[in-house]
RNA sequence: GGGCGCGUAGCUCAGCGGUAGAGCACUACGUUCACACCGUAGGGGUCGCAGGUUCGAACCCUGCCGCGCCCACCA
């Protein structure tokens, strides 16, 4: 017996565990290998809207090719997240008032971040579990796990060789609060309220030019000043103590006299060139530009093509630097202290023209939320150009295709504008740089340190070092160790950029690439998130365990796994991690890493904003689960899931679909009541009574829109069709249809729509399983013995359904049919428990059959009684038209004529209007002319009904006022 | 400055060339033994505005008005 309802709090967790434990998750269908490796979460994450509606999706897609026969990989895993999880630790590390990271040291700090993970990471993992994310959790991997390293240090290396990793001098955004640098996508520009500040800096030796003052129409100069000095101006005053220059544009009249010349830097006493360049705009402020080229990109540029001087104001916290070319008075000041100082510095001396109010672009590092200074520093840079090129082409040449596809233009904008990615990182936690310093500063770069100490003899050999020598070095004497290895770390993405392949067991896997030494491909990392993973019951299975998975071992994996399937993920990534493992995949795998990129909404509030902690209007998915379930909040978010569209999540949306849930579980408690019991031997085909080919005829029609749907990842179509059928059609219609049937006495027909009934309610479990796996789950091991679960069973497939168009006519005429007379009824205001009797007036022979057939269901779902037959409406009756016959509702004295009057006079109307349209287009000698045949003809079968609907209105109409 | 997208029922959204749809909310009525997390019936839209293409436009094109997002070095 099911129970009265559905209790997602004590169900879903138990259904998952016995998922779990059968091993459904793990690949091992006949079909061909259907992949999707997740976008890893955090560890320090917990699950939010935006994961909730990603992992929905894929976990649609999987159920559903897994029922499809599919030997499916959902392949999970977390991102160790470099700067957060740092972060988190050390914020926890303060507030148990412990040392400092840079107090205990390296080595104590990660076991610190490795006990932390232990302990308290992967909190999400659980979550996951919660919504009911079908992920093949055995092979859980972790960006930090020995394999995953492994398969960092080989990429790294092979790239460093390949020359497209380098080290270099350059500019990067660097993170003063964080002290690391960071790339360009972490780098948050946004418009703040700032100054434009205008200095003078005088001309050297005192001498002066005239600067055009006013001009006449033609730009002509009129009046003139005389200047001993060149006006600049600048948001960020502090950085003029390293400027190099002064530029003004090529074409700038104005400054020509004193292009060439010197002007002098105020504060820090130096004379600087007067340059030409095409850079500064002779329109903006005064036309004239101080290159500061270690502290602005744009300057950097300039500076470079003219070599000219760098100077590095800052130290790695944006204090202002201990060097010769500072005033000694603004030494260790941060640098907005040193702002402060230098514009009252300069207005003292008289050089302050004007301070202006501007919005200005600021960048912002994305996690810290500090101003991000450009630095000069030596970092590790990839060639994203040289990696982008294939990238760029799988997309072109269709290998990889964007789901929607207008996605391809912001990743072809961003591809095609590629700049070198800094790949090192100052921190700790991350994938140490495989680098290692001799002592006369040359780096080798190898998998490991003998590796490295390897190439560091062969190199001081050849340069003449003794074998005696080096080996003092070796053992540390003198100066210290030979080899130091680079403290920096990777970028987090970096090894996301690997995920596709590194977790299916590259390079072991791969015969092209020489084993990493000794480790297997599935190491855990020393906090052995393996035990925690897996359930710890022992409860007996509730369902026999079907065979599952194929024991793919790490070669086959790659091999049957690689290029995934589809990444599913939301755009806000598409730079960050798609493009970078589509570069990484087309290099390293010679292919690219998935065939469909499925680029899903954002999920926003109900005022269509980002969810954020500070405005407080997170929805956490969560409350949603324990509140209405997790089938209830997946439903939701699958049929919001429109291409290209945003969504505005609503709990009023949430609750509806839980009523769907409920409404489906009654339908079935219905079914049970009646002895619609499932059964595996009976055959759609053979169905004989016309409701159950309709209703089997339907359920295809369902069933193949929802397929095609998914097969298109239009999950919301998918998830409409199946909500329509199964509310609308089976339970609105099917139930109410079969009752007589199902009460009534045993016989030949009862038998057969039991088991219809069973089979469509079947089929419905099956296509709502994908989205709402849970009570789908339930119902299919609550009605019937089955031979496994509902996750494993089948997709259904429409060989299964026959089609049978008649009956399909037929009932949905009754339904048409009784449904006009409910809606006459209610009009009328006839009592819903009235009983009427009809009369059906003069009916076609074909109407008068169908009647005839149906005449009880029709009577029970009308109300009516008697239903008989008559050649012409009584005087007085109520009248019906549908689809060309006319029933009436002998209500004489009852009804209110003139309220009848005027409801068929507006029907009458009803019909005018549409044959007015109808005639106005057929009479356009054009539209019959050009307009395809079908539509034409359709037109005129319209015009045919509509009119002879008038028609029987109009004598209904006239037989009512006779009376 | 470039790119993408959105303005359709009170709200949240589908539809994207041929008869305007869903969920929620709303109104009326509820006889029945699957379900009140329900049933039946109903109200509600000149599909942002203006042009154009077309036999035909919510849908395609252009412009405008509002809104959002992404990229970009105007010091």
């Amino acid at each position: 017996m099911l129970d009265k309802a559905f209790d997602p709090r004590t169900a879903e967790p138990r259904l998952y565990a016995a998922w779990e434990k059968s091993g459904a998750f793990a690949p091992g269908g006949e079909g061909a290998p259907f992949t999707i490796v997740i976008p890893p979460p955090n560890v320090t994450g917990s699950l939010h809207m935006g994961h909730a509606l990603n992992n929905t999706l894929q976990d649609v897609l999987c159920r559903f090719e897994r029922m499809r026969g599919r030997s499916v990989l959902w392949q999970p895993g977390m991102d160790h997240a470099g700067i957060a999880t740092q972060m988190v630790v050390e914020r926890e590390m303060a507030k148990r008032q412990e040392p400092k990271r840079t107090e205990i040291g390296r080595e104590k700090f990660l076991e610190k971040v490795w006990a932390w993970k232990a302990e308290s990471g992967g909190a999400i993992i659980a979550q996951l579990k919660r919504l009911g994310a079908s992920c093949d959790w055995s092979r859980t991997r972790f960006t930090m796990d020995e394999g995953l390293s492994a398969a960092v240090n080989k990429v790294f290396v092979a790239l460093y060789r390949e020359g497209l990793i380098y080290r270099d001098k350059r500019l990067v955004n660097w993170d003063p609060k964080l002290v690391t640098a960071i790339s360009d996508l972490e780098v948050e520009n946004t418009e703040v309220s700032g100054h434009f500040w205008h200095f003078k800096y005088p001309l050297e030796n005192g001498e002066s030019y005239q600067f055009p003052t006013a001009h006449d129409e033609n730009g002509e100069p009129t009046a003139w000043e005389t200047r001993d000095y060149i006006s600049i101006a600048t948001t960020r005053p502090e950085t003029m103590l390293g400027d190099g220059a002064v530029a003004v544009h090529p074409s700038d009249k104005r400054y020509a006299p004193i292009v060439g010349k010197r002007c002098l830097l105020p504060l820090a006493d130096r004379y600087i060139p007067i340059i030409t360049d095409d850079y500064p705009d002779p329109d903006f402020g005064s036309g004239a530009v101080k290159i500061t080229g270690a502290h602005d990109f744009n300057d950097y540029k300039v500076a470079i093509k003219h070599d000219i001087d760098l100077f590095i104001l800052m130290d790695e916290r944006a204090r202002m630097l201990d060097a010769k070319y500072i005033p000694a008075k603004y030494r260790g000041l941060d640098r907005f202290e040193a702002r402060k100082q230098i514009v009252a510095d300069i207005d003292e001396r008289g050089l302050l023209i004007k301070v202006e109010d501007k919005k200005i672009m600021q960048p912002f590092g994305d996690r810290s939320g500090v101003v991000i200074e450009p630095m000069l520093t030596d970092q590790w840079y990839a060639d994203a150009e040289k990696l982008s090129l294939k990238a760029i082409a799988a997309v072109e040449t269709g290998k990889t295709r964007f789901v929607p596809e207008n996605w391809t233009k912001t990743y072809y904008q961003w591809m095609r504008n590629i700049e070198p990615w800094c790949v090192s990182r100052q921190l700790w936690w991350g994938h140490q740089i495989p680098a290692w310093y001799g002592p006369d500063g040359h780096y080798f770069v190898a998998e490991t340190e003998e590796e490295a100490i390897r190439e560091a003899i062969i190199r001081y050999t050849a340069e003449g070092y003794t074998v005696e020598e080096i080996d003092a070095m070796m053992r540390g004497e003198g100066e210290g160790p030979l080899l130091v290895r680079d403290e920096d770390v990777l970028d987090t993405w970096f090894s996301s950029a690997l995920w596709p392949f590194s977790t299916l067991g590259w390079p072991e896997g791969d015969s092209s690439f020489p084993s990493p030494s000794g480790r297997g491909a599935r190491g855990e990392g020393p906090a052995g998130e393996a035990a925690v993973l897996r359930p710890q019951t022992g409860d007996p299975l509730p369902w026999p365990l079907p065979h599952r998975g194929r024991g793919e071992d790490s070669a086959s994996l790659l091999h049957n796994h690689y290029p995934t399937s589809v990444l599913v993920t939301a755009h806000d990534i598409i730079f960050f991690w798609v493009a970078r493992m589509m570069m990484m995949g087309t290099h390293f795998m010679k292919d690219v890493p998935f065939r469909d990129v499925y680029i899903h909404a954002l999920v926003l509030d109900e005022k269509g904003q980002k969810m954020s902690k500070s405005k407080g209007n997170v929805i956490d998915p969560l409350v949603l689960i324990d509140k209405y379930g997790a089938d209830a909040l997946r439903f939701t978010l699958a049929a919001m899931a429109a291409q290209g569209r945003n969504i505005r999540l609503s709990e009023a949306r949430v609750e509806g679909y839980r009523n769907f849930g409920t409404k489906l579980w009654n339908a079935a408690r219905f079914c049970e009541m009646n002895g619609c019991v499932f059964d595996p031997a009976f055959d759609p085909q053979s169905a004989r009574e016309t409701l159950n080919q309709w209703i089997i005829h339907e359920a295809g029609k369902a069933a193949g829109e929802a397929t095609a749907a998914l097969e298109a990842y239009r999950f919301n179509d998918a998830a409409g069709a199946i909500y329509k059928f199964t509310w609308n059609v089976f339970c609105d219609w099917h139930v109410e249809l079969t009752k007589p049937i199902l009460m009534g006495a045993d016989g030949l027909a009862k038998a057969e729509t039991q088991k219809a009934t069973a089979f469509v309610l079947t089929q419905i479990m099956k296509l709502l399983h994908p989205f709402m796996p849970f009570v789908t789950e339930e119902l299919w091991r609550g009605t019937a013995e089955r031979d496994g679960a509902l996750i494993v069973s089948s997709w259904p497939t429409a060989p299964e359904f026959s089609p049978a168009e008649k009956a399909a006519d037929e009932i949905n005429w009754m339904i048409g049919l009784i449904t006009a007379i409910r809606s006459t009824r209610a009009e009328m205001n006839i009592p819903a428990s009235a009983k009427i009797p009809m009369l059906v007036i003069a009916a076609a022979p074909a109407t008068a059959a169908r009647i005839d057939a149906h005449k009880e269901l029709i009577a029970r779902l009308a109300r009516l009684e008697p239903v008989s037959v008559a050649p012409s409406s009584p005087k007085g009756a109520v009248q019906i038209v549908h689809e060309g016959s006319v029933y009436a509702l002998p209500l004489i004295g009852v009804i209110d004529i003139a309220a009848e009057t005027a409801r068929l006079g507006k029907e009458i109307e009803k019909c005018a209007r549409e044959i007015e349209a109808i005639d106005k287009k057929m009479s356009n000698a054009s539209f019959v002319e050009k307009a395809p045949p079908e539509i034409v003809d359709e037109n005129r079968e319209r015009r045919i009904a509509f009119a002879e609907r008038r028609e029987k209105l109009a004598a209904a109409l006239a037989q009512l006022s006779s009376a």
